[in-house]
Parts: C-alpha cells; structure tokens; sequence
DNA sequence: TGTACATCAGTGAACGCGCGTTCACTGATGTAC
DNA sequence: TGTACATCAGTGAACGCGCGTTCACTGATGTAC
C-alpha cells in the first residue's frame, strides 16, 4: 500500500542530466540576483536560495563564487547581442537598416536589463583586473559589424569616414553609452535616439560620390 | 631644555581647519582608494590607511560608509568634465571644436582614470536604486551642451539633424561609452576615436544651406 | 597673561554579523556479479 | 531480474575571517573667569 516506492519502468533522469539541470537553475538564479544587487553586492546563499537549492549545490557545480560569476559571463553574456544582426533585413538602405537595429538593441535592453548590468560591472571588473581578461568577445563581435558595414558602404558605392573597424568600435560604444544613460535616466534618453544616431552617422550613404557600377 | 613644547606666538590651525583638512584627506584617499578596489571591494581601513588616519577618523567625519562614498561622488564627480567646454576655443568651425573637445575628453579619461571608473559604478548603483537620484548633474551638463550646439548651429546657419538636446545626450553617451571600451580595452580603442567621431557626426554643418549672414 | 575646566577630533581595541568556504553525511543513481 | 556495494550531487551545519560599526579613552584646542 501507498505506492511511494514505483521506481520501476521510468528509469527517471540520469545523474548527469539532474546535475545538468542544477546548474542551468543555478545560473538562471546567478543571472538575476547578480544583476539585481549587483555581484559583491549577492550573497551564494541569494543565488542558492533563488534557484531553490542550498550553497552546497553552488560548490557542487562550481569551484567558488568567482567561478560562478565567471562561467556565468562567458556562457550568458553578449549573446544575444549578436542575434541582432540576422534579424535585419539586408534589403534595405543602410540607413533604414541602422534604424531597424538601434531599435532592436534597444529592445534587447530593455527586455535584458539585468544582464546588461553585468555587462557592465564586468568591464569595470575586468578595467581593474586587465590580467583576467579573456580572448575577446569584444573584437570578434566588432569585426563581424565592422564586415557588414564594409560591405553595405562597397555595394553601395558610398566611402566610409573612417575605417570600417573603427566605426564598429563607435557604434557598439554609442549603443553601450546610450543603454546606460538610458538604464540611468530612463526620462531623459529617448528610446529611439540610438536608432536615430546611427541614422546619422550613416547618413553619408544620401550623397554617395558616384554612381559608377553596371 | 629640548624645547617641544613652544606652542607661544603661533596659534596653530584651529579645531576646525583640522577637522576639514582630515575630512579632504578621508575624500582623497576614498577617491583612489574606491577607484581601485570598487567601492564594495574597498574598505574603510583601506581608506583610512590610505589617508594615514584611523577607521575611527572616517566615523568622525561620516556617518557610515555609505555617506562617504555619497560625499565623495557629489562633491567630487563630474566637476572636471564640465570644465573641459571652456577650453575649447569657440572661433574655430564646429567640426575643430569637436576634435578639440573629443581630445580634452579623452586625456581627461587618462588622467582621471579612477574618478570615470567611479562613475560608472554610481551610474550602476543608481540604475539599481533609482530612488536615491538626486537631482540631476546629468541634465544640467547636457543642457549646457545643447545650448553650445543650438548657438553654433545658428550661428553657422546650419540644421542640427536632431534636437540639440538629443545631440548632447548622444554625445555624452558617446564619450563614456567610448571611454568604458577603452578603459577594458585599450588596445582595441584609438584614442582618437571620439574626436573622429565627433566630426562625423557635426560634419552637416560643411554642407550650409545658405551663407546668408552679412 | 594665567589657570581650571569643557569640548571634541581622532585613536585603538572590541564587537558582531554576514558571507565564502569546508566538511561529514545522506540518499538516490550507477555498477558488478 | 535481483542483490550488494560504490559513487557522488546536494544537504545542512559549522568555521573563520573581514569589515562596518561602536565605544571608552586621550590629548590638543577652546572657553570662562
């Protein structure tokens, strides 16, 4: 009687899958109370008790709370940033597709503050500790925009105003110092203001030097 | 014999110049000290041996740590920004004078390296507790800066491409966005990069409507 | 000017609490036969 | 399929240390007469 005990048939999770799943929940509830009192700031039992577990899981899954901070950086962070760029249509003038992805940053920031705020404690972090630093997302991602932006002023004839590299440097800076004003002083950023200055600074495709191809 | 103790003729500073000289000395060491550590990372040993004091010296002059990190941003942030617009010498075009001033930002950033990581943490605990903003140094930089923009548009007969208001929050979000990439990647950031930028962004005005003046 | 007392900025030690880390333990999963 | 043992993810309590805060005290400055 009282059938408790059914162990049979559904094997059930495997030990592997079940640890899997601890951390995934121990990074989703790193994700959120980190962002919320910032990383010093969140103790491991926040985190712990967040995800419904006890510190003892967080030292199971991770070697120590800079460990956890640290994969939760590398595996959650500037993703999703990335995603922006296929979700423009390519079709369109370089202008209306710098408007389109202003709006999608924007988007993406309001939709992930918490993890835009650490972001952005871990470039002050990593400002402190250069030696900590990591291969970077931050070139690999700059040269992807930079190639697009190349391409799109070649198909279309028009001469950039600096190298490519550097433009993609400045907008990703703009759209980093846009975001934390805006994080900051949500009244006084208009959300679309980024959209409008990368509007701007493409606007040098409107009086292209030469029409000359075919 | 061994005259120590002549304390005839000159009266020394008073109880209250002292008072005052160990309060800036508290600020100063805070300063540095903050900057370099984090503000949660730092403590008021830290401080106080920095500044040759005691904890006790700190709790004399503030009330709680918290009152001496909020003291040290209001009396001692964004002062030496502000005071880069008078440098900037306002007879030449307004392509120069964003050059000009796109440089001063900059090698301010380099000297004032551990007062703009100040910032940025501020500017993350605001984000965080909206409700201890203060009436804002931010709107009144940037009007300042609007007000320049609109005076140069006019005088130059030039459209802004948006309003100058927007232009001067773009321009600061800019800078410190700029200057954060920088601050984590040197390397990767021409110092430069601003002043270009800047000279992007006001070339509109190379191309007047009309030169109606006179 | 000199004396006696009051004030109070800064000292140095102590307190207490929160938090990162450790550790013995448990019970479910995995393995050998 | 069943049994006995091994493994190990997660528990919960304890530890120890750093740090913000408190407090009794000191000695120089200030004040009253």
């Amino acid at each position: 009687m009282m059938g408790t005990v059914s162990p049979r048939a559904r094997t059930g999770p495997s030990r592997e899958e079940k640890k899997a799943e601890t951390r995934g929940k121990l990074l989703d509830a790193a994700a959120t109370v980190f962002a919320q009192k910032g990383i010093a700031g969140a103790s491991l039992d926040d985190v712990a008790d967040a995800a419904g577990l006890t510190k003892g899981a967080v030292y199971s899954n991770f070697d120590s709370k800079e460990d956890l901070v640290w994969t939760l950086l590398e595996e959650r962070l500037g993703q999703e940033s990335l995603a922006i760029i296929p979700q423009v249509d390519s079709s369109h003038t370089q202008e209306e597709q710098a408007l389109e992805a202003g709006e999608l940053f924007m988007n993406l920031a309001d939709r992930e503050r918490d993890m835009f705020l650490l972001e952005y404690e871990y470039m002050l972090y990593i400002a402190r500790h250069p030696e900590k630093r990591r291969k970077n997302n931050f070139t690999r991602r700059r040269d992807e925009v930079a190639g697009i932006i190349q391409a799109q002023a070649e198909e279309a004839g028009a001469q950039l105003p600096m190298p490519a590299t550097d433009l993609a440097t400045a907008l990703f800076a703009l759209g980093s110092g846009i975001t934390l004003e805006w994080l900051v002083n949500p009244d006084e950023v208009p959300v679309d203001l980024f959209g409008r200055m990368l509007g701007v600074i493409f606007s040098f495709e409107s009086q292209p030097a030469a029409s000359d191809k075919q």
